[in-house]
RNA sequence: GGGCCGGUAGCUCAACCGGCAGAGCAGCGGGCUUUUAACCCGAAGGUUGUGGGUUCGACCCCCACCCGGCCCA
């Protein structure tokens, strides 16, 4: 890749596209034009014109005036007159410049570059050819670009440079601007559904001494003046449980997790997540409220929760359909599956099924393998698949009425999980105990399970009303909402290595 | 971690079997008073990701490495 960071000054200077830019700022300096001048106050957005000029005809002047503020984006030059492309927050609106207006101002306004930020003042009017403009009579250069625009025309298609420099992704790409705001959207939905029900927003640590709440790897950090690892965490989940404890029923939290595995199209080692507890609520409320999160989401966002992703047809319509995690296995892969079944029964099946299986998985784990790998990813349509093994489910209450499972749920869409949710375990001698469970494997060299959390069993032990809790992956539902396919379209600085060093 | 594909001018892309590395846009000079991928004329712009090797000669073939994309585990 060229012009990157290692390219400073001396790049600057010796290159001649941004040597001739520089010499323009030392020209206007030379003349007492401040090229990067303090501030300017625009009165009008491109929006703002397009909507309230609509009905102007071609070849009609406004009788109004407009001072507009945005990036020029292209600039053409005839003679006497020039058009530009002036890019604001809201989209594009020509700049209009005729000697007969400007006089000598006209080379102020043909000296721009592509990429700089230009303030312009004047008359709205339409051009006999159609197009919507501001008959510029007072041009301010408001920072001027030294580094040159990508292609008008094809934009930046590099997807690596794309990522690094989003910047340039969203002043050349519209639809960078389009994936960004469909994500705000969202954020903004989901907020307005879960305080609409009287959920409280709240934010707890990223930095804790210990990383529990789910089943992953960590990344481990160190706090100097304590002098003592610190770990990222990987869920949110314990915190908000607390909150409960203390007596907040209704809480969320939207916020950063990271986990420490590989990248890929759908994995990014930081990832948003949205986790909300309500207490006297069991996992049959939180269905129902994880429908109206996502079916809210597709209203605000898409408009319809009708969708097309990977050119196939996705409805997020409520309400989606029931089924079980034992049932689900069993109908993808032809074999009955259940908590009682002998641990060889089990193990023969999944050897069948061309499963690789550790020697101190139980049932359990196993069916879970199982259906990752052959029930998972045949789920398209949302489904909601309820009663999960207990073995792989520590934080989640034992099922009322079926040994072995917990009340918990997962939301398939795509065949890929998109929510997740139990009736809360408050038990604390009992989560003790999935704790030690958790412990011994970890003893044995299982790196993702749970650690021992005493701060969080003593919180517990003060009493946790029964409670509902979900966790949603928000970047996932971003990727559903904008029809991409990795989450590095959603995120607007994915991870990437840092750029080679040349020579 | 493994396999496949890619990295050429600021950007988007060419370059046949190993034989002088090109074009469009952007930039520079000139022309042009209704363009919107403006147009016309002219002159420029390159460590072909990095480092080795083979060869009379390498963008092209071989080896290693870096970065990215896709697939697999």
């Amino acid at each position: 890749m060229t012009g990157g960071p290692d390219q400073g000054v001396e790049y600057l200077q010796e290159h001649f596209l941004t040597a001739a830019r520089l010499a323009k700022v030392e020209a206007l300096r030379a003349a007492g034009v401040n090229p990067y001048p303090v501030t300017f106050t625009p009165t009008a957005t491109a929006a703002s014109i397009h909507e309230a000029h609509a009905g102007l005809a071609a070849g009609e002047a406004s009788g109004d005036r407009a001072t507009v503020a945005g990036r020029l984006l292209a600039l053409r030059r005839l003679g006497r007159l020039a058009f530009g492309v002036l890019l604001d927050g809201t989209g594009r609106i020509q700049l209009y410049a005729d000697e007969a207006v400007l006089g000598e101002q006209l080379a102020a306004f043909t000296d721009l570059d592509p990429g700089d930020w230009v303030g312009a003042t004047g008359e709205v009017i339409r051009t006999r050819r159609g197009e919507l403009s501001v008959k510029v009579d007072e041009v301010t250069l408001l920072a001027k670009a030294l580094r040159p625009l990508p292609e008008k025309w094809h934009g930046l298609q590099d997807v690596e440079v794309r990522h690094r420099r989003r910047y340039l992704d969203l002043a050349v790409n519209p639809r960078a601007r389009e994936v960004l705001a469909a994500r705000s959207r969202l954020l903004a939905s989901l907020r307005a559904t879960l305080d609409g029900r009287g959920f409280l927003e709240v934010e707890t640590p990223t930095l804790q001494a210990q990383a529990g709440g789910a089943l992953a790897k960590p990344f481990v950090t160190h706090h100097n003046a304590l002098n003592q690892d610190m770990y990222l965490r990987i869920a949110i989940e314990l915190h908000l449980k607390r909150l409960i404890v203390g007596g907040v029923e209704r809480v969320y939290e939207i916020g950063r997790i990271f986990r420490n595995e590989g990248v890929s199209p759908r994995h990014n080692p930081e990832f948003t997540m949205l986790e909300c507890y309500q207490a006297f609520a069991d996992y049959h409320d939180m269905i129902e409220l994880t429908e109206a999160l996502v079916s809210e989401a597709a209203r605000a966002v898409a408009g319809t929760p009708d969708l097309e992703y990977q050119g196939r047809l996705l409805s997020l319509a409520t309400p989606w359909p029931r089924v079980t995690y034992l049932g689900a296995t069993a109908e993808a892969t032809g074999l009955a599956w259940d908590m009682a079944m002998p641990l060889d029964r089990a193990r023969e099946q999944a050897l069948e099924l061309g499963i690789e299986v550790h020697p101190d998985w139980g049932v359990g784990k196993i069916v879970s393998e199982v259906f990752e790998a052959h029930a998972e990813p045949g789920l398209w349509q949302p489904t909601v698949v309820m009663d999960y093994p207990k073995e792989i489910s520590p934080l989640a209450r034992d099922h009322r009425s079926e040994p072995g499972l917990v009340e918990r749920f997962e939301v398939i869409v795509a065949g890929r999980e998109l929510a997740n949710a139990f009736s809360e375990l408050n038990d604390p001698r009992e989560q003790r105990r999935r704790f030690e469970a958790q412990a011994a494997a970890r003893a044995r060299g299982d790196e993702e399970a749970h650690p021992l959390d005493e701060d969080f069993l003593l919180a517990l032990e003060y009493g946790m009303p029964p409670t509902g809790g979900l966790g949603v992956g928000v970047d996932r539902l971003a990727m559903l909402l904008t029809g991409e396919e990795s989450i590095r379209e959603v995120i607007l600085f994915p991870a990437l290595r840092p750029e080679g060093q040349p020579g």
